[in-house]
DNA sequence: ATTAGTATCAACACTGTGTTCAGTAAAGGA
DNA sequence: TCCTTTACTGAACACAGTGTTGATACTAAT
């Protein structure tokens, strides 16, 4: 019926495609191979000879989230960056973290949502603590205590991550990407001028 | 072999302690009911004359906790937190919400976990939105739009939620109830002092 | 002694899994 | 043009777990 022989690529790409929509529809626990299979518009055996469950393509889409994600966050230069927003002016490698986002936005919502996968939240919030935090640490560090520095990552890093999730369960579109940004420079506005303050 | 004849609530509870010890040993996603019966030493029929599924069993589950999590949540009066952290003292009602959390320690961080729900974060988030955040935001209301507070009461219910599970990540006996009262006292300080003094 | 409540055990059809194997259709190099 | 490779199909297989049913048994309260 349709133009069969597509590449090895394409497939996979398909099948990636495919869990999204089963995702958003009956939720990661409930998709199968054979929807999978089928709304990907492959035969099941097709399935095996890229993957070997449901698992694997769940941890290929996350990766290639995650790896889009971190090219983008790396340019991210915390000392800079709040310089910048001290100015009241937007930090575009920020900016542009978010058009990575709202560009996936679905994907993103999906996986982070209620009926995705557990791991991803605490994979992103790695990312943005990895890239982003433990540069910018270094502020504060004859300051505080190590102890306290870690809990201030995982404060810092979920809570970046709480206000994207939130956008993005609004549908991402009341707020642009320049607006969005803007909220995030006002609250960690607040905490930089903190963090290099006081304590 | 064992003393069989359960009430009906030392089933139910034996199941869902078979579920935490499932979802640590496998991930949500591979607990199989069979495998619960036999975690809970009950027969796979008496399963169903309790729960319809493993869903349910992780819904009852979730419920318990977020009842009880409320339950203590609900005490905090964020204006006199607020009067009595500026003081430097502990905020008891506060301790008692991470004293509520310790007790079912493994619970909470197995459902929180790499391996549990994707849904329970965010109920939780939403238990301190609703009972300390929406109380608390009073306080700016002339001063901020409606919009930036949706964005600042994500911000915090995160920030507050992703220490806590960094806490019990790190198996929370290197920091004790007092001592996280107190890391969250620091940060959560840090903004409310903010939003009720900029903007 | 009867009954209601709780649990066991075995059997059932059913759905999805993962694998195998024979077959097909297109692309492209010799 | 022939021939090989690559990518996929379709059917079959044994196997895991599901959800339900019907017969049975123990225990506690009335």
């Amino acid at each position: 019926m349709s133009i069969h022989k597509m590449m090895n690529f394409e497939t996979k790409s398909a099948i990636k495609n495919a869990l999204i929509i089963q995702i958003e529809e009956v939720g990661f626990e409930r998709v199968t191979v054979k929807n999978l299979a089928s709304t990907a518009n492959i035969n099941r055996g097709t399935f095996y000879l890229h993957y070997k469950d449901k698992f694997e393509v769940m941890e290929d889409l996350q990766q290639e989230l995650l790896n889009e994600l971190e090219s983008y966050v790396k340019h991210v230069q915390p000392l800079e960056a709040f310089h910048i927003l001290k100015t009241g002016q937007l930090y575009q490698p920020f900016v542009e973290v978010i058009t990575c986002i709202k560009e996936h936005a679905t994907a993103f919502r999906v996986i982070l949502g209620e009926q995705g996968s557990p791991a991803f939240s605490k994979r992103m919030k790695e990312v943005f603590s990895n890239q982003i935090l433990d540069r910018l640490s270094v502020i504060g560090e004859e300051l505080q205590d190590s102890g306290f520095q870690q809990y201030l990552k995982a404060f810092l890093a979920s809570a970046i991550l709480g206000v994207i999730q939130e956008w993005l369960d609004r549908g991402n579109e009341d707020v642009s990407v320049e607006e969005l940004a803007t909220i995030h420079s006002r609250l960690v506005l607040f905490i930089c001028n903190l963090t290099s303050t006081q304590y």
